[in-house]
DNA sequence: GCGTGTGTATTACGGGTATAATACAGTCAA
DNA sequence: TTGACTGTATTATACCCGTAATACACACGC
């Protein structure tokens, strides 16, 4: 069962997208496997604190982007093709280095700047 | 004058917060400096295409973060203090850096991975 | 059968964002 | 003085997000 207990909300983006993004990571992870059984709709409302109908919208979301199926009423699965994982480690990894990238560039900052910066707040390592 | 006609809106964040986040990358820039005149409310919406109460609002917002003060009907001025530059730099940059490096680490990028997708991605330089 | 849990749908409310249409008072040049 | 501009304010509408309260049909175990 999918637990989406370690899930902690900030408010940069809509909660049910947030959620969508979780079950990604922890897909990525390895967590997360073809065939894992997600939880309802109703107890991942419970597990995180929110409506069940936001998280109704989340399971259309990630039903929508093919992460899951729903089985008529034995509740929703875990999808997962090489194809989908592809797109999820293009979208969590490589997009959020570009989208970093970008706006550094924007903010005219320097390579070698950022990647002293980076250096600097990543801590250990 | 302060010209915001290089402003490209994206849809990530309130039009009012990027327009004063514009005014601060002109301001790291040197672009803008201490005392420069501000178009008025209206030239703004009309350079930027948006609605001239959502660029009073951008002003406000700009008048209550102290980079811009209004001298009753002769419009708007930029203020500049060594201060507010500092804060604006604390935002901007290591704001920026910090946010990603925190994001990274949550979708458990290794260092050495971040650094060499940054440096891929970077493209020249 | 009955209760419980399931997915799904609808309606309502509040808050934030943005637009839209005005309105008013002040300044200043023609 | 008149007109055009200025900053500022108000009201209304619309959309998205999240919550809330239901409602319905289905499946399963007791």
């Amino acid at each position: 069962m999918v637990s989406f207990s370690g899930l902690q909300f900030h408010d940069r983006a809509p909660v049910y997208q947030q959620i969508a993004e979780y079950l990604k990571r922890q897909i990525l992870l390895g967590t997360v496997q073809d065939g894992d059984p997600m939880p309802s709709r109703r107890e991942l409302a419970a597990q995180t604190g929110i409506n069940p109908n936001t998280a109704q919208k989340a399971y259309r979301l990630m039903t929508e982007e093919g992460y899951i199926y729903t089985d008529g009423n034995n509740g929703s699965v875990v999808r997962l093709t090489p194809e989908l994982r592809a797109a999820i480690d293009e979208e969590l990894t490589r997009g959020l280095v570009e989208r970093f990238v970008e706006e550094a560039k924007q903010n005219q900052l320097s390579y070698k700047r950022v990647i002293a910066l980076v250096s600097e707040l990543w801590g250990d390592e």
